[in-house]
DNA sequence: GCCAACGTTGGC
DNA sequence: GCCAACGTTGGC
């Protein structure tokens, strides 16, 4: 018999730019590679601790007053090279990448819903429940960061209204 | 291996 | 578009 404990499901927070790719986006290609991320921590929490099943929120960055969380999704690919690296009309490409050891990761994403109104990032700043999460803190720049489940619970079901 | 210069992110 | 934060790069 296997004593092998199963993993409970991590909660993550992931970040695009809506004019670079935006929830409507992914609504409509229900599944998409989260590729670009040129970042060793992130690059690291993809490759170390992002499982196929976890639970992310989708948050809309550099979107003025409409900055924050517009809905939800979930990994149903864990982390591969990212084949953008390797593609030099990609926006980010890596020269220095060895093909054979790839530098950078990439996961595949699933849509899971859209929230009727965005948790802007200024309401999420309002709300002490939410202090600790490192969304809310100034000069944070990661495009991925873990969250705790009680804040995803929360403004999931701030969402719902 | 220090650290200044530089580039990028992202809120405002 | 400004600027603070901070990761990365490269000269020494």
């Amino acid at each position: 018999m296997s004593t092998k404990k199963t993993r409970s499901t991590h909660y993550w927070l992931l970040k695009s730019e809506p004019e670079c790719y935006s929830i409507d986006d992914l609504k409509r290609d229900k599944v998409e590679m989260w590729d670009g991320t040129r970042n060793y921590q992130v690059r690291n929490m993809m490759r170390d601790q992002m499982k196929k099943g976890d639970l992310c929120l989708f948050y809309h960055s550099n979107a003025g007053t409409k900055t924050g969380v517009v809905g939800t999704m979930k990994i149903v690919k864990e982390a591969y090279p990212d084949p953008t690296q390797f593609d030099p009309n990609s926006e980010h490409p890596d020269p220095k990448s060895d093909p054979e050891n790839p530098r950078w990761l990439c996961v595949d994403v699933q849509f899971t819903h859209k929230f009727a109104q965005p948790v802007t990032l200024q309401e999420l700043k309002q709300d002490p429940f939410f202090k600790d999460m490192t969304v809310v803190q100034k000069g944070n720049r990661l495009s991925v960061m873990p969250i705790k489940k009680k804040h995803y619970e929360k403004i999931v079901a701030r969402a719902k209204g």
